[in-house]
DNA sequence: TATTGTTATACTCTATAACTATA
DNA sequence: TATAGTTATAGAGTATAACAATA
């Protein structure tokens, strides 16, 4: 596949989903002159389409709640990896979330200047260097965590525990190695 | 939820993905000072982190499988759109899609430079277009919606019949609203 | 007054090349 | 010779504002 980030983007809420609509028309015509109804039917049998629009609902409610964080998915991405993995080094953040490393640069910048995490020596190679969190650092990625789980809950509300189960199952299946 | 398209971008493959490694380290150090394994288990349990992942691994095979008709999976969607939806506006496929206006207006103009499309006016709106296929238009889509329908299959190989059906089912109700 | 299609433009994300210090 | 982190920069995707024509 392509290597693409599995890191995301923010950006600004805009409004609510918009629905199909057409031009306002007073009679109604055949339906291969003016649309009334936008068929979407196909498009939705396609996995990639169905997953592609989950994703971003999920993200979405990310965007909102990890607002007051000031952190987008990546960069929760990149704190819950060092949280987990202390010592962990850019290049295997790199490798992890497939993200390039000229791009991760900023991203750990930005960490170290916000006071969550420290960039000490590697013990055993001096070219690189071991990523912790700090203690503000710790607290902000265990609440962040903690939003995280819950928001996986609220989003997918509409299906059971043991259906979010499967279908992260499933998921997982398909990109899997 | 943010109001991102659901169009993807066409990126050029890269290598095949990497797995995350340390530097050598050639004595085992503790857990907490070097990291032989990258753990990213508490990511895998996020359904964003894996919707994500699935959708950018079929997307991936998508790039590939679709280079030959000269479509991304954005212009995938919009020549579908257009070929069940004869007469389709702008406006329209850009709710059904959540792209932004000034964001279609090259594709459309793109697709209609190739051939593939024809700007008919439209029946009861002056300002507005109708959108169709051509001939060419016609073949080429059903030629990549076939090639889609047997992708699908392919990328979810490891899934059964009926999983990929429970798998498209669950993610539908995810983001349907 | 609102909407369709459009231009111009800014911002963000992703990708490539190349450098340095070290392995 | 290869790799970790970095800089600079190019390219693609996504966003807002504003306009003319029409509703």
């Amino acid at each position: 596949m392509s290597e693409t980030t599995v890191a995301n983007t923010l950006r600004r809420p805009r409004g609510p989903r918009k629905v199909a609509s057409p031009p306002k028309s007073p009679k109604t015509v055949p339906d291969d002159e003016a649309v009334n109804a936008i068929d979407t039917s196909y498009l939705e049998t396609l996995l990639g389409y169905n997953a592609r629009r989950a994703a971003l609902a999920v993200i979405g409610v990310f965007l909102e709640r990890m607002a007051p964080f000031g952190l987008r998915p990546v960069d929760f991405s990149v704190l819950t990896l060092i949280a987990h993995n202390p010592g962990i080094t850019s290049r295997q953040i790199c490798a992890a979330l497939d993200i390039l490393p000229p791009n991760l640069v900023g991203m750990v910048r930005s960490l170290d200047q916000r006071g969550l995490i420290e960039r000490r020596p590697h013990p055993s190679d001096r070219r690189a260097q071991g990523l912790h969190l700090s203690p503000s650092g710790k607290k902000l990625q265990k609440n962040a965590q903690s939003t995280a789980t819950q928001l996986e809950a609220d989003v997918a509300s509409r299906l059971s525990a043991k259906e979010l189960d499967t279908l992260k199952s499933l998921l997982h299946r398909v990109y899997a190695r």
